[in-house]
DNA sequence: ATTTCTATCAAGCACATGCTTGACAACGGC
DNA sequence: GCCGTTGTCAAGCATGTGCTTGATAGAAAT
């Protein structure tokens, strides 16, 4: 007597023909990275401002409340995403080929950026809002610090063989000269350059001011 | 003492001891005035995602009817904050010595921007916040695209004259080398340099770079 | 088959937040 | 003194939002 009474009361849609909604139950890490998916390019269209738990929930397919089981609070999704975009920027990281001169370093730098804007617009406008978000968020600020060190260190080595190759000049200060690339692929991103090929132009003013102005790689100097 | 009922039951607190607040009635000018710049701190701050209409009223000490009474909308208030900021700039835009060389000034460049950095860090977050949020919001993009169109105009002006008068090197580009120093002077403001003096170290690199590698002002580039 | 584990969902709680409403009071013009 | 204008306030409305609760169901272990 009591069977078909609290079926029909509990469990909804059992009796009705409301669209008969199938669970699909998926490992934990699989839901979580079409989770952070989902929160990557709503922060990317978005920013921070427009990171709302339930609409990523809703771009994920799911309920808020599995969003929830499997990132407890915004903040550790926010994370997700920053240790997601930190993955990516290393596993494409483009390898030198074998004997690459210093300039064709820098233009290989030069290509990665421009290749980035072109054809990955979301995770430079994540990593974007990842740099804004640094001042006032401790683990965002490690990993963003993280980035810019090992990139700047890459850069200096570059700079430093080119140095002592003859190609660069002599009286480099590859420290410095490291940040100013550094900003200046910066400024591609945050859109200080107008246009992609307001960027390129400037980078090869750039790599035309570190030449030491002779073709070979004699270290010379006299005149 | 004669109409106590009636101001007993009209005037909330007449009767009790609460803290008798005095009605301050300001001219509609002054008091927009107060809550920008209490937007302003608070956006300096805690960036656009900790900007409350609550918080901003409280800290500007008033009501937060009367915050919609000046600014109906949220949207009002940030653009309130974005002239405020710009007409600062502009206020504070140094003028150029008498007979200055090009190298002094871009020097003037560099000592403007670390003065800001060092003096009015406020002004610098919030110009950061709005970059941030100028891909988003058409009125602060045209805000931030005015400032530094002009100011990449400027610094366009200088190094043509310094080119002209062989204190540069004669194949600068000068569009491409102000977005250049553009990109640097913003990498101060996007902490992409991790210090005052790395940025420092960095723009007098830029201008070692930028020099013809002779003292004189001859255009004479024999050998 | 039974049990255990956990991914999933519908509903909801508690509070935050942009903005409104209606009344009041300071001020200037008459 | 009277009145229109408007700057100010207490309270509230409607909705948004992070996160919780308790139940359900798929899957694996026993």
């Amino acid at each position: 007597m009591s069977s078909t009474k609290t079926a029909a009361t509990r469990r909804p849609g059992a009796a009705g023909l409301k669209k008969a909604k199938v669970r699909t139950r998926l490992d934990a890490e699989v839901r979580s990275k079409m989770i952070v998916d989902a929160a990557f390019k709503t922060i990317a269209k978005d920013g921070f401002e427009g990171l709302r738990t339930r609409e990523i929930a809703k771009l994920a397919g799911i309920n808020s409340a599995t969003l929830h089981h499997h990132f407890p609070t915004k903040e550790d999704l926010i994370e997700g995403v920053a240790s997601q975009l930190e993955g990516r920027f290393r596993a494409e990281k483009t390898n030198p080929a074998e004997r690459e001169s210093a300039v064709d370093a820098l233009n290989r730098q030069l290509k990665d950026a421009i290749f980035y804007y072109m054809e990955q617009p979301e995770m430079l406008a994540v990593y974007r809002e990842l740099v804004g978000r640094a001042p006032r968020d401790p683990v965002i600020r490690k990993l963003v610090h993280r980035l810019h060190t090992d990139w700047q260190a890459d850069i200096v080595r570059t700079l430093n063989k080119g140095r002592h190759d003859g190609s660069f000049r002599a009286d480099l200060d590859s420290e410095a000269a490291a940040r100013i690339i550094l900003s200046t692929v910066w400024g591609l991103v945050a859109h200080i350059f107008p246009s992609r090929d307001d960027f390129t132009a400037g980078f090869h003013e750039l790599i035309k001011w570190l030449g030491s102005g002779q073709k070979n790689k004699r270290p010379a100097k006299t005149c």
